[in-house]
DNA sequence: CCGTCATCGTTCGTACACGAACAATTTTAT
DNA sequence: ATAAAATTGTTCGTGTACGAACGATGACGG
């Protein structure tokens, strides 16, 4: 968001007289968490260096990058994308030949997929940048903030 | 997400484990903060009661009813939408019935929006839910947390 | 052995999200 | 007054998100 003067002025202002419903959208934990999720893909893209990917692409090369090798949906849920989702990402990434994908032997349902030379080289590139966008991110908090935020943020994603 | 035992058995597991590029995803606030506004949603869906109205056009519908009138780019700046997200919000909403458009007789650019009465009833019912909604994602937080966490949230924010 | 049930990957439809480009208008700086 | 810059609303293209339904396969109990 690029916030003007005028905007900015004009919630705070707001801000103080709840009207009569008492809603507040601005005190809200759901609008703060789009913002904040906004302000990180905005870092995100910024800072990866890579135009084409994306987050949802960035943490599916991570993870296979860990695993060495997981059938889709099992790579959907370590990175908390439902199959649909996965469809569209797994899609692109093979496309652009960042991961490759096989049969399981053991069980005819399954597609493994596993990082090219190209993917996992990216991947490596990458790891480093995402740590600064973590960092980035994490930037107008202090060092005992962050640690309180990242510990209640991730108590409430369960 | 519907975690499963295996997953998150595997999840643990690995986090203990950094691998040699010392990026663990789910230690990133990109990936917390998705994962957060992933349960949120789930929770806006469950309980706003209709079915139809989601998160942003929830938003537009209250920020509407606060400022009784406005233009789109104006009302988009104040939910955090930019002009081409807000053109699919409003359309939406006026298919609904729920705000109508008159141009603005001041700047021949601009279309205001008001909120007709069906579109106010509904507003007047919502906001209750809406609170309930905000309350709901913050339960797995106790109270001084929770006002931490909003704190830093929005510091985040900016 | 076989029916029931769960899981896997896929497709469809709807709704954000946002960069980019555009024409019409208003504002501003000269 | 007028040329340059900014604002408003629109459309296009790409990429999440996710519910719902589907056929194919595997797991399990009786």
């Amino acid at each position: 968001m690029a916030w003007r003067a005028a905007d900015r002025a004009e919630l705070t202002a707001r801000a103080q007289a709840a009207d009569a419903s008492g809603y507040v959208l601005e005190e809200q934990v759901g609008h703060l968490l789009r913002r904040a999720h906004q302000r990180h893909s905005a870092i995100f893209q910024a800072t990866i260096g890579d135009a084409q990917l994306t987050p949802l692409q960035f943490a599916a090369l991570m993870k296979l990058a860990d695993l060495g090798e997981a059938s889709q949906n099992h790579l959907g849920r370590l990175t908390a994308m439902d199959a649909a989702t996965m469809q569209g990402v797994i899609k692109r990434l093979i496309a652009r030949g960042l991961i490759g994908r096989r049969p399981d032997p053991g069980d005819r349902r399954r597609l493994l997929l596993t990082l090219t030379q190209d993917g996992a080289a990216i991947a490596a590139e990458a790891a480093a940048r995402g740590l600064t966008i973590s960092e980035l991110t994490l930037d107008p908090l202090t060092a005992a903030e962050r640690e309180t935020f990242l510990r209640l943020l991730a108590k409430m994603s369960d």
